[in-house]
DNA sequence: ATTAGCACTCTCATATTCAGAGTGCTAACT
DNA sequence: AGTTAGCACTCTGAATATGAGAGTGCTAAT
C-alpha cells in the first residue's frame, strides 16, 4: 500500500495529534496542525478514504478519527522521524549507568529506571543469555560449623549465591577437597554439563566424605542452573497507572508481573540489529492487545545476548522513544563489555 | 471508653461485615449478622450512640454506617479474635521459604511474595540492619586485567558485589597486599570504622603501590556503607488495585516506591513483641491516610533487625492479617537465625 | 479536484425524577 | 428505663430526558 504525499502527511499529523492528546483529532483541528492549503472538506474526504484503507477509525460517527493499528504500523515503518535524545541527556544517562556497580542486574536495574523515567513506560529487560557461559568460580563462605555460604561467578558476569547446610561438620580438609572438584570438574563448563548424573557419580567416589559434600554439589547444580537462568527485571509499572488507555491495569500489571510470557516473546523475537516494534493485536498475549511492545537486543562483546523493552498503550510517542532505547541498549551492552574484557 | 457488651458486639459486627462486603452496614442488616434478640430500633439506637462517640460514621444521612477511624481502634485494641492460620497453610509456607536460597534479600523476597498472596495487599520489609555487623569477608574475582569484581560478606549474612576498575594492572602482587590491609584493617570492623580518612592515611602508606590499589579501597568503602544500609524490598503492589478504595492508586504505588519514608516509619516505630498497627490518619504520610499499615520485627540470634509490613486500605481483615504477618516475621527470624549460627 | 454549506448523528454534560434504603424521632408498650 | 412499632424525612443512585457541540458525509457549485 502505497498512500499519496498528501494523505501520509494527514495520517501522520493524526497519529501524532493522538499520541500527543489522546483526543480524537477532527478534520478542523488537523487544518492547524497541517500547514497544507486545502480547507477541511478536503481533509475530510482524504480522512473518509483512510478510513476505507484501515488506517484511521472512529470511535463513534460523529467523532474524530484515531489511529487504527495498522496505521501505527504505517507511520513506524514509513512515516515516523526518529527523535534523537539531546547529548546532555545522554550524559546524564550515563552517568547514572556507570554508578550502578558493574553487575548485570545491577546494570539492567539501573538502565530500566532511567528508561521507565524517561518514556513515562514500563520497562522491562532480560539478564544477559550467554549459550557458551562457563562456571568461572566458586567461592565458599563458612557461616556456621555447617552452613556455608555459596558464591558463583559464571563467566558473563552473573554472581549467585545461595546458602548450603550440611549434614556433618565441614573441616578444612572438606573444603580442600570440594575445591578440588571444582577446579577438576565444573570450573570452565557450561552449566548444562552440571548434569545431576555427573554430580551423582561424583558424590559416589567420595566414599566417606560423600555425606558431607553431596549437599554442596548439589548446591552447586543449583547455582549452575540460577546463572544460565534469563532473568525478567521489570521497572516503572506504576508508569502504566496514568494512561487512562487502562481500565484495569491490575491485569496488565499481574501479567508483567509473571516473567515467562515475555522472557518468551523476547527470545522468540529477536530484533536483529533495530528495535522491533508490536503494536496493540500483533502481540499475541491478550493482556497485551491494548500495549505496545518496543524492545531491542544489547550486545555484550559483540554477541546479541539480552532484551531491553518499553511497554505502553498503543498510544505510545514512537519516534521519541525508540531512539531512547536504542541508546539504553547500546549503552548497556558497552558498559557490559567494558566491564568483562579489556 | 468503656462500652456496653452490645454495643461491642454490634461494632464488631459493623467493622466485620464491612472488611467483608465494603458496603455500609444498615441496622437490619446488621439484625440477620447478630443474633441478639432486640429490634432494628434497639440497634439503631445504639449505632446512633456509637456515632456519637465517633466509633461509627456515616457516609450520608441515609446510608449504613462504616467504622471510623477509631472504631477500627477499638476493635483491633480490644475486640477482634485472632484467627490463626490453619496448620497445612504454615507447612506450605514454610516449604517456600526454605527453597529461597538462604540469603536475607532472598528470604525477604519470598516471604513478602507469600504474604502478598495470603493477605491481597502490599508487602514492604527491610534487610536486617545489625548495628554489630561487621566486615566478614571480602573477596575480589579478576574480570579483565583491570576490572575485578569484588564481593563483601557481612556478619549479617548481607552479600553485595560491584565492579571496580583500576588505572594500573593488577598483578597477583597487588592483589596479595590489599588481602592483606583487609585483613589487617577491615575485617571484623564496622561499616562505620570504614571512614575515608583511613581509605587515605592507608593509600598514602603504599606509595607506589597506591595508584593501583585506592580505587579498591575506594570500592571496599562503599561496599561497606551499602552492607550497612536498610534496603526495602517491596511486594504485591499490584494486589492494591483491586481496591476500589483507592481512586489514584498511582500516588500510593509511588510512595512506596521510593523507599526512605517506609524506612524511617519503621526505624520509628520499633514494634516490641507484638505487631504494630497504624490506622489511616495514624500514619503521618499524606500518601497512607487511606491505609493502614501493619508491621511487627523479625529477629535473627535473639535480635530485632528487620521489619516485616503489611499496606492495604483501612478496610483489611486484621483478624487474619495479624496472625500471618506475625507466623511470617516468625518464620523468616527463624530461618535467618539458622543460617548465621549453629 | 476542491470547497462551501448543510443536514444528520452521536456523545457528553446537565437536569429531573423516583424508588429504595436507612435513619431518627415519637409514642406506645413491657 | 429500656425496647419497639411506625412513620416522616433525607439522601443516593439509577434511569430518563434534554440540548449544545463537535464532527461527519453528501451535494452542488466553483
Amino acid at each position: 500500500m502505497q498512500l499519496s504525499e498528501r494523505k501520509e502527511k494527514i495520517l501522520a499529523a493524526v497519529i501524532e495529534h493522538y499520541i500527543a492528546t489522546g483526543e480524537p483529532v477532527g478534520s478542523k483541528t488537523l487544518l492547524e496542525f497541517l500547514n497544507i492549503p486545502v480547507s477541511s472538506a478536503t481533509i475530510r474526504n482524504e480522512m473518509a478514504e483512510l478510513s476505507r484503507l484501515g488506517l484511521l477509525e472512529q470511535p463513534h460517527t460523529s467523532a474524530g478519527r484515531i489511529p487504527a493499528q495498522s496505521g501505527y504500523r504505517y507511520y513506524v515503518d514509513r512515516l515516523m522521524n526518529r527523535y534523537e535524545l539531546p547529548l546532555n541527556e545522554k550524559r546524564l544517562i550515563e552517568a547514572r549507568l556507570s554508578t550502578a556497580g558493574g553487575e548485570p542486574q545491577q546494570i539492567l536495574e539501573q538502565a530500566g529506571q532511567v528508561l521507565a523515567e524517561i518514556t513515562n513506560c514500563a520497562v522491562v529487560s532480560t539478564t544477559p543469555c550467554d549459550d557458551n557461559a562457563v562456571i568461572r568460580r566458586v567461592e565458599l563462605v563458612p557461616l556456621g560449623t555447617r552452613t556455608v555460604m555459596m558464591v558463583m561467578l559464571s563467566s558473563s558476569g552473573i554472581l549467585k549465591s545461595r546458602v548450603c547446610r550440611t549434614d556433618s561438620e565441614l573441616n578444612m580438609e572438606l573444603i580442600e577437597t570440594f575445591y578440588n572438584i571444582v577446579s577438576q570438574h565444573f570450573i570452565g563448563k557450561s552449566a548444562s554439563e552440571v548434569s545431576m548424573a555427573l554430580i551423582q557419580t561424583l558424590a559416589l567416589s567420595l566414599g566417606s566424605k560423600s555425606l558431607a559434600i553431596s549437599p554442596l554439589l548439589v548446591t552447586l547444580s543449583d547455582l549452575a542452573q540460577l546463572t544460565e537462568q534469563t532473568q525478567l527485571l521489570l521497572e516503572g509499572q506504576s508508569n502504566l497507572l496514568n494512561y487512562s488507555d487502562y481500565p484495569n491495569a491490575y491485569e496488565l500489571l499481574e501479567f508483567l508481573r509473571r516473567s515467562d510470557p515475555l522472557t518468551n516473546l523476547f527470545s522468540n523475537h529477536k530484533s536483529q540489529g533495530d528495535a522491533s516494534v508490536l503494536i496493540g493485536k500483533e502481540n499475541l498475549f491478550r493482556e497485551l492487545q491494548e500495549s505496545s511492545v518496543i524492545f531491542s537486543n544489547y550486545s555484550v562483546s559483540g554477541k546479541e545476548s539480552g532484551t531491553l523493552g518499553i511497554i505502553g498503550p498503543t498510544r505510545i510517542d514512537y519516534a521519541r522513544l525508540i531512539p531512547s532505547l536504542k541508546y539504553l541498549t547500546e549503552i548497556v551492552g558497552n558498559i557490559m563489555s567494558d566491564t568483562l574484557e579489556d
